[in-house]
Formats: C-alpha cells, structure tokens, sequence
DNA sequence: ATAATAAAGGATAATTAAGTCCTAATTTGT
DNA sequence: ACAAATTAGGACTTAATTATCCTTTATTAT
C-alpha cells in the first residue's frame, strides 16, 4: 500500500509525536532504535520529512528533531510528503484518462474503498492519542 | 496500491472476460492492443493467470487464452495471484508482530479501509457486467 | 511431413526503490 | 579556539520490479 520509506516516515512521525513531552529532541539514533529501521537510511526520511515542513531539525549537540507544532499533522500529510498523492488520487489501473466521466471498468467500484483510505488519512491526527490506546507496537 | 504487473493483470482478464462471448480466443497482440502494455511482458503475465488456474491458454493457430469457466473468478483472485495478499494482509506499517491482540498504532484505524478493500475485491466478479456499463476505458 | 502460428520459458537489460558510505556543515560545551 | 556531537547532502551499491529478446514446444492446416 504505501512504500517502506512511507512506513517508516509514519512510525517515525507517531513516535517523535507519542514522546515529544519528554521535551527533548529525538535523534537518529533513538529513532531508528525506536523503530527498528536502517539507520542511514532513516535519515534520508527525516530530511525529507524536515523539507516537507512535518519536522523541524537542528544540529550539533543536544540536536534532533522534533515536530513542528505550527501544522497541526495528519497521516495524509505524511503520506504525501513521501509517496505523493498517488494512492489517493490516481486510477486504480493506472490510466491518465480515468475520470468519473471516463471511467475505468473498477472505477465506482473503487470510489468508496478509496474515499475511505483518503478520509481516514485525513481525519487521523499524527499526535491522535487513539494511536497510543494500550500497548502499541512501532517494531517487531 | 497494486502493483503494475497487477494492473496489466487485472485489465486482461475484465477484457477476455468481456470478449469472450464472441467466441473465440484471445491472443497475446489482441490483448496488448486493448489494454495498451508491453508485449512481452504482457505473455508473462498471462503465464502467471495460466499458471494460477485463472486463464486457460492454446498453443498453435487458433491458440490464445480463455477465462477458466469452470471457476467464478473474482478481483481478489487476480491480485492475489500477482501480488499475493500482501495488501488485504500484511500490517500496513510492514509489521510481523502486527494483530488485533498486539496492533500497531494505526492498525484500528485502517481496519474499516482494509475490510473495504477486501470485501470489494472479492464481490467483484471478472464479468460482472457493472464493470461494463457505459463506455469505459481499459487503456489511454 | 511440413510450414506457419502462437504460447512457454530462459536469459538478459533497464529502471526504480531501498539501503549504505563518506564528507561537509552546524551547533554545543569546554 | 577547539573537540565532540549531530544533521545535511552527494555518490554509490544492492535489490526488486519492469521490460525485452531469443529459443523451444505445442498445435493447426495444408
């Protein structure tokens, strides 16, 4: 569904928002540790996450990320910051031409799995505390 | 969402399946032609949905492929024997640990995408005549 | 039998995604 | 000023997916 830099981009979020009350900033290390993924390429991700205005980032010691707290992030956020908007907008078949007008054979039989995934990226806060409810697993 | 192997796979047999009633079979370039994919990759293809039962396949003059009758076919058949189940089961954070009893933060969450996805993959029949109501496209 | 036709299948190439490595730039505390 | 810590960024490697090419095998009609 999403590309494993995208799974990685949304645990990433998840954690540094879970425990940002912890006040200080999260590092590579802690984050990659936290998540369980590749650590260079873990960092790839922030940058990317940093450019796209989700995170914010500083150096040095005492340095790490954090996340910024001017947007108020949703799950679609970070999915189009990494994969783009493709999953949610593009035809299902892949075709340029497909529209509610020139439809592909599976486009209403798509409609609702799709404003589904959309509304539910939208609606879910990276900071929800749902996403917290019992014991949450970020890595195996 | 699926892969692009399995959007060629899904094209083909909604239009075998949608051709079929003119009798006779369809050859690989006929089947290029409707749904506009690389030739040979396209015979791969079809020897995957032959190898998973979905098609019938002849060789020599008059040779060409034929949907299975003898199975009701559905979406979710085709995905599966592309892409696997990967996408109506995996965890959608990649997680192996995943479940109801030990869920990942968003596991909840796209519970409701995923049953939808799931439940419209396998309603969906390969000749349902929906897919064909109107003009629709199979290619640009 | 033979020639023509079409799918099967193996090998290889091209492209994209995933992941690594090394150096540069910035910040902190001494 | 300097050393240590930490992110930024470029170049590179590896793996997976997509795509092509060529040969083999089976089938049909002459």
């Amino acid at each position: 569904m999403f590309s494993r830099a995208c799974e990685y981009a949304i645990k990433i979020m998840i954690y540094i928002a879970a425990n940002e009350s912890k006040g200080k900033r999260k590092g590579l290390k802690e984050v990659t540790e936290a998540i369980g993924s590749p650590e260079a390429f873990t960092a790839k991700i922030l940058q990317q996450l940093v450019k796209g205005n989700l995170l914010k980032s500083f150096r040095g010691p005492t340095g790490g990320f954090v996340i910024n707290s001017e947007k108020d992030i949703r799950l679609h956020d970070v999915v189009k910051t990494i994969d783009g908007d493709h999953l949610m907008e593009d035809c299902v078949l892949g075709l340029n031409e497909c529209s509610s007008t020139n439809p592909c054979p599976v486009h209403d039989k798509f409609l609702l799995v799709k404003n589904q995934l959309t509304e539910t990226l939208l609606s879910t806060k990276i900071n929800d505390e749902e996403l917290l409810k019992g014991k949450r697993i970020l890595r195996n």
